[in-house]
DNA sequence: ACTCTTCGTAAGTATCTACTTACCGTAAGA
DNA sequence: TCTTACGGTAAGTAGATACTTACGAAGAGT
């Protein structure tokens, strides 16, 4: 049922652009929210989201947190997506094609 | 960028119920409204969005308009997840475990 | 000890969004 | 034609959410 988490968590724009920063490589709170249009905070925030999604990690060193990618959160949403609908899709996706084909 | 309009669409709970039950099969709006706890209008909305984001698909028919599950959309984000994420969430996912491993 | 930096959280606000009821157009059936 | 069912849209509202500033705790360096 995490699934929804990670979904809610990448639905926001801000959170996406905060993960394709992390793609490049650990950062510390300060570092990110230097590159967004967002206050430090709201960026604290967001990450706080992140964590509880599986999104990302954070490893304190002292004085800071540097944040990382986490394959948890993605794995789990695409798990939901091809255990789920892969299969079910096919069943009814072509629905239309074949009902406007037969008249 | 359409993935972003799918994301958002699989943000509401009710839109997921929607798409699990037009999973078994297509289905008009009264009959989706008839197995949700929200209103018929609601409905309506919510199907306007899962449309906009190439979720679901309509075939009008006289009065009625059939809905069915549309695999556009979801494979729209499935690419997204794939080509943008699976390759490099494993150099950095492992991140914490490298380096506390080391100490 | 003092200062500076880092970062999380509290409190408040503005915008977004999911919902409601009311209404209208259109197709089907008597 | 008159009625009934279907379904989209408009208008308004309550709740969620993304943001701000203010504050406090904790480690690092002098």
């Amino acid at each position: 049922m995490t699934y929804e988490l990670v979904i809610a968590a990448l639905a926001d724009n801000t959170r996406r652009q905060i993960l394709e920063q992390l793609r490049n490589g650990p950062a510390t709170v300060v570092e990110i929210a230097a590159t967004q249009p967002v206050s430090r905070p709201a960026v604290s925030q967001h990450l706080r989201i992140l964590s509880d999604s599986k999104l990302v990690t954070a490893t304190p060193q002292g004085n800071r947190r540097l944040y990382s990618v986490n394959a948890t959160g993605l794995n789990e949403l695409k798990n939901y997506l091809d255990t789920y609908w892969s299969d079910a899709l096919d069943a009814y996706s072509g629905y239309i094609e074949r009902e406007s084909g037969e008249k």
